[in-house]
Parts: C-alpha cells; structure tokens; sequence
RNA sequence: CGAGAAGUAGCACAAUUUGGUAGUGCACUAGGUUUGGGACCUAGGGGUUGCAGGUUCAAAUCCUGUCUUCUCGACCA
C-alpha cells in the first residue's frame, strides 16, 4: 500500500476526496459503474453507524425487518406521484433464467410500496397501530453520475417505515427521527447540520412534508445526509389500508419514512479530512487508538494491551517490519483518533507520546497515565472536531437581501449557505437555479421574516438557505 | 445522458507520433543490516497492455465497438 501524494485539498478537492477513499482503503471500484466496493475500514465505520443508529431506533420502540429486494411493476405503479419521481432511475429484471417475465420487476429504490403492500394485510385495527419498521438493505438508483459514498448506483442505507392512527402521531414521528438524526448527527459524527423542512419543489416523490438534514463540506458545498418524511395518508389510500378505530368506522391510517445511507461516511470524509487524510471522530472511528512500538518494548506493549482492553477501548498495534515514519503516515491516513508512540527511548523515562489526529499535536505523559490521558484525548477530539467544523460552516453562510447581493455572492463564492428572503413561489426558486447553479436546501424557521422576496421583490412569507449540492 | 480526456504489474508512469513482441521507480517475496516522520544491501517473483472484433507477415502502438475512471453540464439521496 502506497500512502504518499494524497492530491492537496485546497488545490483540487474532488481529487483531494478520491484519494482520501481510495489511499484510506476504505472503498475500491468495482467493476460495474456507481457500484463500490466497501472495504474492512469504511465497512467497519458503518458498523460502528449502524451499532449507535440501530440502539437508537429501538429505544424508540422500532423493529427490524427485511423486505424484498424486487417490486412488480403494477405494484411501483400503484403510487402516482411517488412512480414518477422514481421511474426515471429505477433499474428493471426483465429475464428469470432464460424465460422473459411476464411481468417486470424493478429493483427497489425505496421500499415504501413494499410496505404498504405488507401493511395492507397486517393493519386491521387501531390495536394493531402504530407499526414501527425499520430495515437495514441495499437499495438501486440508476445514477449518471457517480462518487464513493456520496452517489453511488447500489445504496447501503436504513429506511424506517411507519403507520399510525392519526396524523398528529406520524408528524410526531417524523420529527422524533429527525432528531434522532440530528443528535447522531452532531454528538457522534461530529457534523454541525443545518435542518428544516424541504420546498415543494424539492421534497421526496410521494410526500406530504420532507424534513432534511443538511451539513456543509470543506469546500461549501452541501450534503443532504439524511430525510425524515410525513406522507398523510397518500400511500394508504392508493394502497387501501383501513383499520378499525375505537369508535368502529373505518379509517386510512398514516405512514412516515426515514433514511440515512453511507454518504454520511463520505460527509466525514469531506468534513473532517485533512491534507493527511481521514480523521475520524472518535466515536465512531472502529478503533479509537493505534500502537505503534518503536524498538524493543515487548513487555510494556503487552500492559498497555491489556489495560486498553481492560478499558474497552478499541485499538489496533502496528508490529510490522516498517519504519516508524512510515507507520505514522499510515495511521494519520487511516484517521485513528490518537495514535499511541510506545518508544524504548520514552519508556527509559516512564514516557507514553499520545499524538491528536485532528491537531497533530504531540503529548508526552507516563505509562500509567495514558489510559486516563487518552480517554480525555477521545473527549476532547471529539468536541473541537464539532466545534472546528460548526465555526468554518458558520463562516460560510451568507445573507442575501437583494438578488444584487445574491449575484455577487453566487459568482463570487465558490460553495456556502446563502440565506434569501422567499415569497414561496416556485419560479423564484427555479430562477436561482437556472442563474447560478443553486439550489433550495431547506426552509428556515426560526429566523422572522422581514422584507421583500431576494428574487422577485413580492412580499417574502419566509427564510431560505440555497446552496451548490453534491 | 451530452461534450472532452484517460485506461500498460498492486500504485505512479515510459515505450504509441514512426507497428517489430513491454521497461523504470515504489510496493511485493527471501536473507541480512536497521528502526523516534514514509530505511539500506543482496537476490527474486509478478504483464494474454480494460474487454471484444478488425487491418497486417507482425498490434500496447492503426481502425471500429464496448466498459470503466476523471472533468464540465443535465439528472439525482
């Protein structure tokens, strides 16, 4: 493995990221386009993802379940604006063996009509509700354009799927998964994300209200990293769900859906990378220290071994026949929060040299204090990764009043948030986009409304953030 | 999906212009010396030149198609 010449990121940050994945070995390319290879590192980071996502999820009182991987055409049909919003990329199977179907099938690019073709048979009465699913699967969207993590053709994700008896209890849902994002989000990724609800434009095909969050990459450019969906009762009427309520009338019930896929690893990647390449948050990096012993220091190593484990702390030791300098390099590729430099030349002096991955900073302290010192360390890391991250985002969200300041801003600055003031009407949005490239992230709503629409100077109804996409 | 560029060993490249049967560095293997920021010596191994056709006595090299990657648009989690 060559970890040199990891293209700098300030002079070509789509390179810059390529590298990260590639050099980080935390993906390889397949040999079919937008269909990535996960390698042991970036498939344990989902692990650690899936671990935290999936206690969470069940804490609030969800179940797993697997769907099929395959939906009949008539079935993808049965939702009008949900199939034109997916037809376009969805992949078909027209072949079983050598025998042409009858029927085609496409592989599912979001499970909602499995669901609700499941739902339809269980939901008989308000006692069977609500019914909280969620799955962890592969989905397929036929992208054009294609980037580890971030887009990819076969999408590793979760999607919970849930039903409830009245529509206050699916918003309330909606938005308890949001914030479940969101904490995971920010307490574990480290990932300031901006929320709110999406335009009608730009809200999921089939939904009544998208909630999305949206984090900002070192380069500005934004990240939609995850969605939580109210649908009413769409679905359940075109699909004929009923239950029988307390009063004995038949009623539709009400869904909502929410997913968060690999890309968040690539939100990492773009957010908390340097020049040396992956840096990790510690709680969610799968090892949370490296051992590199430098000379002969078999019988500390063994202590320190088991005092880390003793611990639980996660950790990894690089015995291999390489130079120090080389296993540095490589540990700083890797993004292991702390590395741990267990030298014969320290230890004649009782010293341990913990090195920050996020500062590079060098720590001499005792043997015995590097337990102690190294959980400081993971804490400390992981709240200046969040607090660096929120500060550069903040810097880059820009308030345009007049389409005048919008213009400068948008040919001027190369990614970032611009706040606009917003009539609601689709066409100022579409403006934006054919202008300059931009386009809605999502409603803000906790700022007041004062003034006039930034594009068409009619009488604005709210704040919007817009900004370039990846 | 449109415009452009590129695919030669695990990686970065040379040989392509002018067709003659593939080379360098790093990585890898063995032995030895080393070890605090990407070590050194010696000896080795590894290629149907992305894939499929075609032209030719002869193709990495010329032609056609196709796949993949990168850049820019359009599309999109």
């Amino acid at each position: 493995m060559e970890v040199k010449d990891i293209t700098n990121r300030d002079v070509d940050f789509a390179k810059w990221y390529t590298d990260v994945c590639k050099k980080a070995d935390l993906v390889d390319y397949s040999s079919v386009k937008g269909s990535m290879i996960i390698r042991p590192l970036g498939y344990a980071i989902w692990e650690e993802i899936q671990k935290v996502l999936d206690r969470m999820f069940k804490e609030t009182g969800h179940e797993n379940v697997q769907m099929p991987m395959f939906i009949p055409e008539s079935l993808l049909n049965i939702e009008k604006e949900h199939v034109e919003g997916f037809a376009p990329e969805v992949a078909w199977v027209t072949y079983g063996g050598k025998e042409k179907l009858e029927e085609r099938m496409c592989v599912r690019p979001t499970s909602e009509v499995l669901f609700c073709d499941h739902y339809k048979k269980i939901i008989n009465t308000y006692r069977d509700l609500p019914i909280l699913y969620n799955q962890w699967c592969t989905i397929v969207r036929w992208e054009k354009t294609t980037r580890p993590f971030l887009r990819s053709r076969e999408i590793l994700w979760q999607e919970g799927h849930t039903m409830h008896a009245t529509a206050e209890e699916a918003r309330e849902e909606t938005l308890r998964m949001f914030n479940v994002y969101k904490t995971f989000q920010e307490d574990y990724l480290a990932l300031p994300v901006i929320t709110g609800k999406k335009t009608e434009k730009e809200k999921f095909a089939g939904a009544e209200e998208t909630y999305t969050l949206e984090a900002m990459m070192y380069n500005g450019y934004a990240l939609q990293n995850g969605t939580s969906h109210y649908f009413g009762n769409h679905f359940a009427k075109a699909f004929g769900i009923k239950f029988t309520d307390k009063d004995n009338t038949q009623k539709t019930p009400y869904q909502t859906s929410w997913g968060v896929s690999t890309r968040m690893i690539g939100a990492i990647i773009m957010t908390h990378g340097d020049d040396h390449g992956l840096v990790l948050p510690p709680k969610i990096a799968p090892f949370k220290t490296i051992i590199i012993p430098i000379g002969d220091v078999s019988e500390k190593l063994e202590e320190l071994k088991s005092s880390l484990k003793n611990n639980n702390i996660t950790f990894k030791v690089d015995e291999r026949d390489k130079t120090p300098g080389f296993k540095f390099a490589e540990a700083e590729v890797k993004g292991y929060p702390v590395r741990i430099e267990l030298g014969k030349r320290d230890l004649e002096n009782n010293l341990v040299t913990l090195v920050r991955r996020d500062t590079l900073e060098k720590i001499q302290v005792t043997f015995e204090d590097v337990v102690p010192k190294l959980n400081e360390l993971l804490d400390i890391i992981q709240k200046d990764m969040f607090e660096r991250a929120k500060t550069r985002r903040n810097s880059m969200i820009y308030d345009a009043k007049t389409y005048e300041e919008l213009k400068t801003l948008a040919t001027t600055k190369d990614g970032g948030f611009i706040k606009i003031n917003w009539c609601g009407n689709v066409e100022c949005e579409n403006k934006i986009k054919d202008d300059f490239g931009i386009k809605s992230r999502c409603l803000i709503e906790d700022e007041a409304v004062t003034g006039a629409c930034t594009v068409c100077g009619k009488e604005a109804k709210t704040r919007l953030y817009i900004g370039r996409q990846y």
